[in-house]
DNA sequence: CATACGTGGAC
DNA sequence: TGTCCAAGTAT
């Protein structure tokens, strides 16, 4: 009975703070023009378009709103539903996600529309978390969010309330158990949609990672984290272990026509897909010249001559982080084959906006050009 | 079930 | 400056 309580008052106070401060400006949720008038018969009054919702959706695993939302108006002017989608070429699906990390995520977005394209759009949790990239929290989130479903939702933000309300303590199976059902208890079955954005919203506005402000949240007497004094304790953390860094020597070759040579990598494992310019590990006690002429003859079967240094930069991928060298290289004799790659080829360096590159890439393009405009500069034709 | 999978932002 | 963290999923 008191808990019944409990939950009706948590509500009616998470409503009100919604009310006031909650992000009611988000696109997706406006944007049901195409699910109405070219499925009028799907859409039931008061739903929204599953197609921008979903897109979001996916845009938003381990991606904070501001850094995805650029990303999303582009994506929806290029592929404005799922038949467009399903009929685009994987390359310019990765090249919308470029930069935006956790590539898999475009192509099975990609493999995901095929497979929607001729039918109905999915109302079962079931059938959301059947298609690739789709697991039960983001079936939960389209699901309310859409069609006003009642399931419940387990993102980040909701752990992190609930995580610091309850100032959970035990093992990660546990609590995720035990957080899905208190998910479900929590919300409201008369407005679901948006109750889970409203506890989106308060995670990601009040309850937050750094500085919460505990100050001003209308929880602050009933979370038992804040009455233990360590908001920040919860929710509880995995040790996570470190890695070397790598040092990677990459070759930026040019031929005599001024072409330079990029590979895409394959389609699985780290940056799927993705182009790049060729390079490898070096190894012990190993000059870094030698590494780029090493790694260049056994991924490319080609000789080139080794250069200047164009640039140097420092990455991460997570908890792996990397050194990369960049040499200019001069090409000296063989037909490039695809020994570590998917394909290779000859391009322009106007063309390399073309193609999808990873982040660190990006960086050596722009070297790329920037120097070679120097060139011509100093070597007037 | 622990790990792979990217990148940019915050402090 | 290094560390942690973000609207998770698949294996």
């Amino acid at each position: 009975m008191k808990v019944l309580f409990l939950i009706e008052e948590l509500r009616k106070q998470l409503f009100t703070w919604w009310d006031c401060f909650g992000r009611h400006d988000l696109p997706w949720k406006y944007y049901s023009v195409d699910f109405i008038t070219s499925n009028s018969k799907e859409a039931l009054d008061g739903e929204l378009d599953p197609y921008p919702i979903w897109i979001a959706e996916i845009m938003l695993q381990q991606t904070q709103v501001r850094v995805m939302l650029s990303y999303w108006e582009r994506w929806m002017k290029a592929f404005p539903n799922k038949k467009v989608l399903a009929e685009a070429r994987l390359d310019q699906v990765l090249l919308a996600w470029q930069g935006l990390g956790y590539y898999t995520r475009a192509h099975r977005l990609h493999a995901a529309a095929f497979k929607l394209k001729d039918s109905p759009w999915p109302r079962t949790l079931e059938g959301w978390m059947a298609l690739p990239g789709i697991g039960r929290t983001t079936a939960g989130s389209i699901l309310s969010s859409a069609f006003n479903y009642p399931f419940p939702i387990l993102d980040g933000n909701v752990r992190r309330l609930l995580a610091r309300l309850t100032a959970f303590d035990e093992p990660q199976v546990n609590m995720e158990n035990y957080f899905w059902s208190l998910s479900n208890d929590l919300l409201d079955k008369e407005r679901p949609r948006d109750f889970n954005q409203a506890l989106m919203d308060f995670g990601a506005l009040v309850c937050t990672p750094f500085n919460p402000t505990c100050q001003s949240c209308p929880f602050q007497k009933v979370c038992s984290a804040y009455s233990l004094g360590n908001v920040r304790r919860f929710p509880l953390k995995n040790k996570s272990k470190l890695f070397p860094v790598k040092v990677i020597g990459i070759a930026v070759i040019l031929n005599q026509v001024g072409d330079v040579l990029i590979d895409q990598r394959l389609d699985k494992g780290l940056l799927a897909g993705m182009w790049e310019f060729p390079g490898g590990k070096q190894e012990e006690g190993e000059l870094i010249e030698k590494t780029i002429e090493r790694e260049v003859f056994e991924e490319l079967a080609i000789h080139v001559e080794v250069k200047e240094r164009l640039i140097e930069l420092e990455h991460k991928y997570g908890q792996k982080q990397f050194r990369f060298i960049v040499h200019l290289c001069k090409w000296l004799s063989g037909d490039p084959k695809p020994l570590a790659s998917q394909q290779v080829r000859w391009v322009s360096p106007n063309s390399l906006h073309e193609y999808p590159f990873p982040a660190a890439n990006s960086k050596i393009i722009q070297a790329l050009v920037e120097y070679l405009s120097l060139e011509i500069d100093h070597n007037p034709p």
